[in-house]
DNA sequence: TCTATATTGATAACAGTTATCAATATCAAC
DNA sequence: GTTGATATTGATAACTGTTATCAATATAGA
């Protein structure tokens, strides 16, 4: 049984890169989150641990992460981005509340099988996608109209 | 027969605001493009217009465009925004190259269709959406395998 | 014409991220 | 285990796209 560790491990030796105790740390104290991470928590929890390690550092393994595919990286409104474990976590999107933040992760087979009938029709060769669908929650629009952002 | 310009004057007024020559001069300029403009191309054409213009006008007259629906912001792969047409311009998707950067512009009636009813499912006002499909174009695929961007 | 106030251009500030660099750590070859 | 080529690190400067600040000016309703 294969797990996060083993395969960045792996992933390293690959592209001739190295294992180190930052890269273990960090990947360690992500995988302790759930769902959307932001940069900033993860660092405020690396610190605990260890208060030497540098912003840098954790820039720098986690674009390694995206790039052997154990984390997605996703840009939703306010520009900050979001981190998220894709290790055996199956496939969805996002609605987002545009008032509150709130995400709620969907699948629907159909729109990913017209995805790439769409593809085919183009001659594209279909490699990811994004789709995001922007609203109010149910608990924003019972509140209040006046949302605090957007 | 209401134009964009008739439309961006009810605006400003409407909310208190000033129609003003640099805002005419870029509203018209923005719309002697097709397709997907960059701050970059739009700034350059304007100066050459009027030097003296300033880059925040055009960052906040874009902004009015966008806030009355004229015009629609993207954020593509690169981090750089894109602004397109959406006066009289019927809603569509894109699928994006990652290797030359095309766009093609695609409708899909069921997509959106099953967009809604996700929404509905979840209690979510729907306000937008955005879709991207990205992958190698055509002309990339036939071309190389190594390609110059991402 | 007058005047409250919106707008402008120049430029400083900002946020998130990446580049630079000298000191240090890793790890494959011996 | 030692060695040494080279990858990595943390501090911090730089960068990019965009926004805030501000004093001078323009707009538009009265
Ligand atoms: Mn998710
Ligand atoms: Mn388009
Ligand atoms: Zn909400
Ligand atoms: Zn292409």
């Amino acid at each position: 049984m294969i797990n996060e560790f083993d395969l960045f491990k792996d992933f390293l030796h690959q592209q001739k890169l190295r294992w180190t105790p930052q890269r273990k740390m960090i990947l360690d104290i992500f995988l302790s989150f759930d769902g959307h991470v932001q940069i900033e928590s993860l660092y405020e929890k690396i610190r605990v641990q260890d208060p030497s390690i540098g912003i840098a550092t954790l820039y720098r393994t986690l674009k390694l992460l995206v790039d052997c595919e154990l984390v997605e990286a996703h840009s939703f409104q306010n520009g900050k981005k979001t981190y998220e474990r894709m290790f055996h976590v199956r496939h969805h999107d996002h609605l987002i509340c545009t008032s509150c933040g709130k995400t709620i992760e969907f699948e629907h087979p159909l729109i990913e099988k017209y995805q790439v009938e769409i593809c085919e029709a183009y001659g594209f060769t279909l490699k990811s996608h994004k789709m995001e669908l922007l609203g109010i929650c149910n608990n924003c629009r019972m509140k209040n109209n006046n949302p605090p952002f957007l």
